[in-house]
DNA sequence: TAGTGGTCTAGACCACTAG
DNA sequence: TAGTGGTCTAGACCACTAG
């Protein structure tokens, strides 16, 4: 009868089921730390096959719901309340358009003491840095440096510069799946050239982000800095428990 | 033989099907946008059966490596460069240990408008604010303030304060699996009673973090403003694909 | 030893896609 | 119409857990 009622409306039986016992979870009747009924009791509960509770309940520990221990059952998990995702991107991380972006410099250079240690390259080596503003109504609201390694045998190309997110400059030739990228933003002032740059007074806030790429053998080919002018840039991030559209 | 060499070796073969096709995607023989073998096809190459590839292809989908289409096919995913995973926690975002809490004060007040305008509710209704210091070795080091609708039925417990996170603090009756939490970060600058409380200053700068709590039936339950000298806090963050132990 | 979850099979029927 | 992925079954055997 509950199969038949479910295949008219066509949803399958496995989401059933999950968001049946979601929906204990997220009233509290189930909490926490707390054994859901066992596969076994779950197929006789529900009139269905183990594979399929195993589909719901796999669905569930994707979700961050439940997860099993071997021998035991699965448990009601204790979400991570300090986890967040956060999205940014140097192109598009303030809310006005960026309508202009000038190069102020390409160079090949000795890196410097804070450049080694990031990139983790000898004293030899050398490094390109990449300075650039980028302006929005004719107003300079983000300067960008980006270093990376020196390679001989790769040309610089001015419109990939220009029109790349680092990531995509950096890797051009890697696939995406193999790269890891760090990020830190902290709170700095504005000083010195910064002044010029930006137009802003001495000691105006700005957020300092910066971004480190690595590949899958733990080579580090790309650090840049950004700065940005408080009034231009929120950082915003949001929880990241991943629940079924009818939650939120 | 195949099978038999991965039994012995104790690796499903959902998993070693999944590492291959992943290993391909990684070194780039199959480029986002690609349509990787059918089912049909991988279930006679690897000798298995269909369920067995489903369970291989459900993994990598959960881990962002490709997605299904109906009818189609399994395509490779062009991954989000933008997406990072970021953790914070009040009690734990700078580096140092935080040895004293004091509480500055708990009052319940009307709202400012930019209060009502976070905690979406009327001029009427009255909020609880609750201000506090945190201290590192004998510095400030954090300004707290946080804010929630005043409900008449529920005590203000001291200990509450003192020692749980915003999360736990504001939504103690609430599954955890049933809130939403939003964070901001920004630049500005030490001004006024801030100079005072950190003892910092006068345009000392400053991360200022904002979160706010809401419901799974959108009521905005919490809104805190979080004020950090920027040397003390640097808010990390990396990219969130997931993927298999062995790749970093 | 009884109960739990983990892996795997061979098959069925379905809805969707595209020629 | 042929091929694709989506759902579901009834069964097998395994490793792990805890009394």
């Amino acid at each position: 009868m509950i199969k038949e009622c479910l295949n008219t409306m066509n949803i399958p039986i496995y989401i059933h089921v999950a968001e049946c016992i979601k929906e204990k979870i997220n009233k509290g009747i189930l909490k926490p730390g707390d054994l859901i009924p066992s596969e076994n009791e779950l197929s006789k509960e529900y009139e269905t096959s183990r594979m399929t509770i195993r589909k719901s309940l796999s669905l569930m520990a994707n979700e961050g719901y439940i997860f099993p221990v071997h021998g035991k059952g699965n448990y009601v998990t204790k979400p991570d309340q300090t986890k967040y995702i956060l999205y940014f991107d140097e192109l598009n991380c303030i809310e006005s358009h960026i309508d202009k972006r000038k190069l102020l410099g390409v160079n090949v250079m000795k890196p410097t003491e804070m450049v080694r240690f990031h990139l983790k390259i000898p004293k030899e080596a050398n490094v390109v840095m990449i300075r650039s503003l980028m302006y929005s109504h004719g107003q300079p609201v983000i300067y960008d440096i980006k270093y990376f390694p020196y390679d001989k045998g790769v040309p610089i190309v001015e419109k990939e510069i220009n029109y790349a997110t680092f990531p995509e400059m950096v890797a051009k030739k890697l696939s995406p799946f193999s790269i890891k990228k760090e990020l830190t933003i902290q709170a700095t002032k504005s000083e010195g050239e910064l002044n010029e740059l930006l137009q802003l007074e001495e000691g105006h806030p700005l957020l300092l982000i910066e971004q480190k790429i690595i590949t899958d053998k733990n080579r580090h080919i790309g650090w840049g800095q950004i700065y940005l002018p408080s009034e231009y840039c929120k950082i915003c991030a949001e929880s990241s428990i991943d629940k079924s559209k009818n939650i939120f």
